[in-house]
DNA sequence: TATGAATGAGCATTCATTCAT
DNA sequence: GATGAATGAATGCTCATTCAT
C-alpha cells in the first residue's frame, strides 16, 4: 500500500526531473552558461526550489545536462559501430557526435568550461567504443596511424567551436568536419603528428 | 630631451595602461570573461579606478585585448606573406594565429562570444592579407579549390577551443593543426565540401 | 478562511513590500534621494533582494512613494470638496495638501527633481479635483480671479521648501501658508499678477 | 622684493579662484549638487588639484558659492534700504532676493541641503538690514505686525523652488512672490500668524 | 604651483541558494 | 513535495579626494 502511494510521487517526481532538464537545455542552449537558474523554472512551469530539489547546484544542472549529452554520443557510436566498412563506422560516429553538438547551440561552452562530469563506467564505455572504431579504421588502413584516442574529443571541441553562435555562416561546422576527416585520411599523412600526447592524458 | 620633458605625466599613463592591459590579458586568460575586474587591478597593482580610467568599461577592455591579438595575427599574416613557397606560407599563417591563441587561453571564449571589436580596417586588413595568402596557395595548386576565406577563422575557433583549459593535453592543438592542415592540401580533397556557403556570409 | 487559505504567501509578500514603503518613505525622508537602497532594506529588516524583489530599481522605489504621496493628497482634495463653504473647502484642501508634504520631509526634493511619475489618471484627477475648488472658490467671490491651476503645485512645493530640514523652526511652514493665504483673498489683490502663463503650461 | 615677486603669482591664483567659482556656480546651477568637481575643473579650464587647492573640499565650494549670494542679497538689501517709502523698500528687498535665486536654478536646492555657512558677520548685517526694512513697513501700517524676520528666508525658499528646474512655467516665481506680497499687506491680515517660532529659532 | 592620474570607499544591482509556507 | 519569497555575497562602476610629476 504504501508502495503503491509512493509510486505515484515518484512518477510525478521524474516526470518534474524530465521536465526540469529539458527547459535547462533549452534555456541553456539559448543563454549558454550565463542562464539563470530561475529562467529555467519558469520554462520548465515548476519554482527554483523544485528544481533545486532534482539538482543541488546550478553546476549539478549542467552536469546532468553533460551527461546527457555524452549518453547519447554513445549510443551514436555504438550505431557506427555496427557499420561493416571500418573507416565508414569510424567518420559516422564523428559525423553523428558532431550533430549532436551542432543542435545544442551552447553546450560547447559548457562543456568546455565545466570539468567533464561523466562517471567512469560511461567514460570507459565511450572510449571503449571510441577505441575501437580508430583501431579498425586504421588496421584497415584507411585511418591515419598516428591519431590517437585522445585527439577526439579536440575535434569535437573544435566543431562545436565552429557551431558557436554569433560568427558562423550555416553550414560552417559540416565544412569543417570534412576537412578534418580529409585530413585523417592515412594517405593524407604527411608525416608523423607532433608530440603524442602520453597515453592517458586525462 | 624635448620629447623626455614633453608628455612625463603620459609616460606615467602609458606605462600604467600597458600593465592594465598585461593584468588583463593574464588575468582574462586564466577565468574567461568572468575575471573581475578587481582582479585585473589587483594584478596590475592599481587601483580599480586606474583601470577605468583607461577603458571605461568591462566591455571595452576586452576589446581592447581582442585588438590587441587581432592586430598581432595581422602582423604575423604578413609576415608569413613575404615567404616564397605559397603553401609554406599559408600554414605558416596559420600556426602564427593558432599560436597567438594558444597563448591566450580564454581568448577563444572571449573571441566567440563577442561581436569581434575590431575596426572595419583591420579586419580588413586581415582578410585582405589571408586571401592572398590562400588564392596564392590555391593557384600554386597545393592548397584545395573549395577552401573559403570564412572557413580560416573557423578553424582558428577549433584550435582555441582546442586548447581550452579543462581537457587538453599539451600539444594537443598541435595535433589538431597538423591533421586540419593535412586535409587542407589539394591532393587531400576527397570531393567537393559541403554547402559553401555564400561568399560574404559574414 | 477560504481566505486565509487562498494567498499565504501573498499576505506575506504584501507585508514586506508594506514595511519596505514605509521604510523607504522614512528613510527617504530624512536623507532624501541620496538615502541607500541597504538603508531601506536594514531599517525594513530585510535584505536588499527583497527591496529590489518589489521595488526593480531605487528610480521605482521613490515613483512609489511619489504615487502614494499623491494619491493621499488627490484622496485630502475630494474630501475638502464636500465642505460646504467654497473658500473653506479651497483653503482646506491646501493646508491637507500641505501638512502631507511636511510630514514627509525630503518628499519636496523628490518631488522637485524628478519628472512626476504619476499616472496620467491620477494626475488628470488631482487636477480635476483642484479645478473645481479653484473654480467655486472664485466663483464666490472669495479666491482672486487671477489665480490659475498651475500656482497650486507651486505653493505647494513652496512649502516644501519651507519644512526642508536644516534650518526651519517648527511652526514655519504653517506661517508660510497662512501668509499665501492671505495673498490669495479676493480682497487682497493688489492688482493683475504678472504675466499669467499660457494655461496649460505643462 | 619678495613681495614683488609673491603679488603676481596671488593675482593669478586670485584669477584662478574666480574662474573656478564662476565655473562651479555654472556648473551647479546646471545639475546641482549631482555636479562633479571634475566638471567643474573643465568649465574653469584647470585641473582639479587647482580646484582642491582653492576650495578644499566640495562642500566647501558650495559653502562659498552661498555665502557668495548672500553677499550679493545683501547688496541688494541694503540699496533697497534708501528706498523712501518703507513698503516699497522692502518689497523690493524680496523682489531682489527672488530675482538673485531665481538666476541661479539649482542654487536653491544646494541652499536647502547645506548647513548655512554664513560667516556671523554677514548673518548679523543681513539680519539687521532685514530687521529695518520690516520694522519700517510695519511701523508705517504697511506690512502685517505678526510677520518676523524668520520668515523672510522661509520665503526666500518657498521662491526658489518655485524656480526649481523641471516642472515650472516662466513668471511662475514672479506669481508666486505677488501673491505672497499681497498676503504680507497689513490689510491682508486675516488674523494672527499661527503659532510665532521663538525668536532665535534656527 | 598646477596638473591630471591614481586611489578606493561607496553604491546600485544581480543571482545562486535557502527556507517558511 | 512544491512553491516562490527572502537572503546577501559578489560585481561593475562612480566620484570625491590625494599626490607624484
Amino acid at each position: 500500500m504504501t508502495e503503491i502511494a509512493a509510486k505515484p510521487l515518484r512518477a510525478d517526481a521524474r516526470r518534474n526531473r524530465e521536465r526540469v532538464l529539458e527547459a535547462a537545455r533549452a534555456v541553456f542552449a539559448e543563454h549558454g552558461r550565463e542562464a539563470q537558474m530561475d529562467d529555467v523554472a519558469r520554462r520548465a512551469g515548476v519554482g527554483v526550489g523544485t528544481v533545486y530539489r532534482h539538482f543541488p547546484t546550478k553546476e549539478a544542472l549542467v552536469s546532468a545536462l553533460a551527461l546527457q549529452l555524452f549518453g547519447q554520443l554513445t549510443v551514436a557510436a555504438r550505431e557506427a559501430l555496427e557499420i561493416e566498412d571500418p573507416w565508414e563506422a569510424f567518420t559516422t560516429a564523428l559525423w553523428a557526435g558532431a550533430n549532436l553538438l551542432s543542435s545544442d547551440r551552447a553546450f560547447t561552452e559548457i562543456a568546455s568550461e565545466t570539468e567533464m562530469p561523466i562517471s567512469p563506467q560511461l567514460q570507459d564505455e565511450l572510449n571503449g567504443t571510441f577505441e575501437l572504431l580508430v583501431t579498425r579504421a586504421q588496421d584497415a588502413g584507411a585511418l591515419r596511424k598516428d591519431l590517437i584516442l585522445d585527439d577526439i574529443p579536440m575535434f569535437m571541441c573544435g566543431i562545436g567551436a565552429a557551431t558557436a553562435k554569433p560568427h558562423r555562416c550555416p553550414g560552417a561546422w559540416q565544412r569543417h568536419l570534412a576537412i578534418v576527416i580529409d585530413g585523417l585520411r592515412a594517405s593524407s599523412a604527411s608525416g608523423e603528428l607532433p608530440t603524442a600526447p602520453s597515453a592517458g592524458c586525462h
